[in-house]
DNA sequence: AAACCCCTCAACCGCACCACC
DNA sequence: CGGTGGTGCGGTTGAGGGGTT
């Protein structure tokens, strides 16, 4: 007999979140950090279970979330990564730190499993010689292979700006200067933003952004920025502030850089949680040549080619 | 205008893992 | 070593919104 669901209690409230829950959640973390949510309920008054709130602030109170609709390149990565690691949501997401692994496997289900399928189905019917494409079903194989470089360039130069791995000399000159601290876990990000000062205006803005979708009769009073609109450093300068950016000594007392390693590369390091070198990781992930990826009871297949994989 | 259908996504549930005792 | 509690993850659900008939 296993344990009795943490919801199961009764007077524990289900459902949507209201603001005003939200801005209990919201305070009460600000103030003592995410963590120990076994006490959150508790020690707010929230009438929920903890697993209620912890997933209320990583799916949607954390700073550094992107809403809205995914990029072209967000779209190829996850493919790609999804072919690489399964359904493994989390490890996914943690290569693109604005995603939750709910909105990616969300999007994954009705969007990209859909989109692939029908990609399939059209290679069958018209030509083999035609790839799964996202956004372009007449695309060739030729256009679809450069077109996916370019994105894994791009995804590599961004996350190395995200990072600062080229300009920061502090993490230059630091210890943690050949260990990329990422992929970063939701959980580092929870722990980490509470180190550095300033981050909590996203945060806010969550909160006002949600206030503002409650307030049904008032008018928008900002566009939201779009996804596509946004550069890549704009994109990933939230989590710039979480990995440990210049403007605060966050990385002294910042999570430590102890990477949970979702990949193929745990037989290589012997554990499934690893120090890895960064040169490892970008060879494996955001090299610009193709790499051949040795999976353990995964396939083994070159970046880029998920042809075997549906 | 109403009924119906489809889609999206926030939230829930169950299980697995880990740390601690 | 087994029990327990806390947390994380992936699969699934269902309310609500938008589109279509």
């Amino acid at each position: 007999m296993g344990r009795p669901p943490c919801c199961d209690k009764l007077g524990v409230k289900k459902g949507p979140w209201t603001p005003e829950e939200d801005l209990m959640l919201v305070s009460y973390i600000q103030e003592h950090g995410p963590g120990n949510w076994r006490s959150v309920p508790t020690n707010t008054g929230l009438m929920r279970c903890s697993k209620s709130c912890r997933l209320r602030w990583t799916n949607y109170l954390r700073p550094g979330i992107k809403r809205g609709n995914f990029t072209d390149q967000e779209e190829r990565l996850i493919i790609h990564l999804q072919a690489l690691l399964g359904n493994r949501w989390a490890a996914i997401a943690s290569y693109l730190p604005e995603r939750t692994d709910n909105d990616i496997k969300n999007y994954w289900n009705t969007h990209l499993k859909k989109k692939l399928k029908r990609s399939q189905m059209g290679e069958e019917e018209e030509s083999p010689s035609k790839r799964p494409s996202s956004n372009n079903q007449s695309m060739s194989k030729g256009q679809w292979e450069r077109r996916l470089q370019t994105d894994i360039h791009m995804a590599r130069q961004a996350l190395r700006e995200a990072l600062s791995l080229d300009s920061d000399p502090g993490r230059a000159n630091s210890s943690h200067n050949t260990y990329l601290p990422s992929p970063v876990t939701s959980s580092q990000a929870c722990q980490t933003v509470v180190s550095s000062s300033g981050i909590y205006a996203s945060n806010t803005e969550n909160i006002a952004r949600l206030l503002e979708g409650w307030m049904k009769n008032k008018p928008k009073s900002q566009p939201e920025q779009s996804a596509e609109s946004a550069s890549a450093s704009t994109r990933y300068s939230i989590n710039k502030g979480v990995v440990g950016s210049t403007e605060s000594d966050s990385s002294e007392g910042s999570a430590s850089f102890k990477q949970e390693l979702p990949t193929p590369e745990m037989s290589e390091f012997g554990s499934e949680t690893a120090q890895v070198p960064l040169s490892v990781i970008e060879n494996w992930l955001f090299d610009e040549s193709t790499v051949m990826v040795q999976g353990v009871g995964l396939v083994d297949m070159q970046l880029g080619d998920t042809s075997g994989l549906f």
